[in-house]
DNA sequence: CTACGTGCAAACTATTTGCCTACAA
DNA sequence: TTGTAGGCAAATAGTTTGCACGTAG
């Protein structure tokens, strides 16, 4: 076997080709077995533990009880709509360039962030109300 | 019995005497606890529960795995110390002017965020590195 | 009597770990 | 043979719910 081991290749390669940016552990397995990967949960699981420990992958909170995946290069943060449940990107440059900047001045050494934003998308704006 | 029950009342009390901003559910229990209040954990969950419905209480998430509950007067967004775990506050108008105002601008309608910088305090900075 | 607050235990959800087997070097 | 990957099931951790009892109104 090459180097890198069967799910957590099949995990990139899916993340890769697809459009979502964030991924639980449930969505990753369930596309996985839909394009005929076997995988158990917990081998997901550990992919995607071996590739934030490689780097690769970034864990996200977004405050809904479950545990997030996303690429980490082009790193962002997330908006999401409580009614459609689209997540959206946010730059973080937003978060680093006003926020992250007063506080480091306040003598906080700033290693990682996380920033959810919660509301109404444009698109749920027009139709009505919250579920 | 007074319209205001035993053990919502008691958790109100204990948060308004102390310094700590940020609560867990155990923190809470253990603390009433302590002060010889017998409380049950699902009580101080339930409580928690009643007091966020009627809007004093406000659930946080510091993305330990943990419910944090603080008053909703006076919120603001938190900054943890991955050293001495030392949870600071953030006025919310950080985020209000600066990211919230462009967030808004695009046309998403935002109705709540969730805030969280990790990272090392000024205290920890000096004392050493990371355990 | 009726409603509500509480304790206790069980159910749930998501994560994490242990163990066993199979396969590749 | 030896180490790693992965499946399966059990263990955790935290939250949530069901139920029964006691008590205030």
């Amino acid at each position: 076997m090459g180097r890198i081991s069967r799910i957590p290749q099949a995990v990139v390669e899916l993340m890769s080709g697809a459009k979502r940016d964030c991924w639980t552990i449930e969505e990753l397995q369930n596309s996985l077995n839909s394009s005929g990967i076997a995988a158990d949960f917990s081998s997901v699981f550990r992919a995607s533990q071996k590739l934030e420990d490689q780097g690769v992958l970034r864990r996200v909170e977004l405050n809904d009880g479950k545990a997030h995946f996303e690429f980490t290069h082009g790193h962002h943060d997330h908006m999401i709509c409580q009614k459609c449940q689209l997540v959206s990107q946010i730059p973080c440059e937003f978060f680093e360039t006003s926020i992250g900047e007063a506080v480091s001045r306040s003598g906080f050494k700033i290693t990682g962030h996380s920033l959810v934003i919660e509301g109404l998308c444009k698109n749920c704006q027009n139709i009505g109300a919250v579920k």
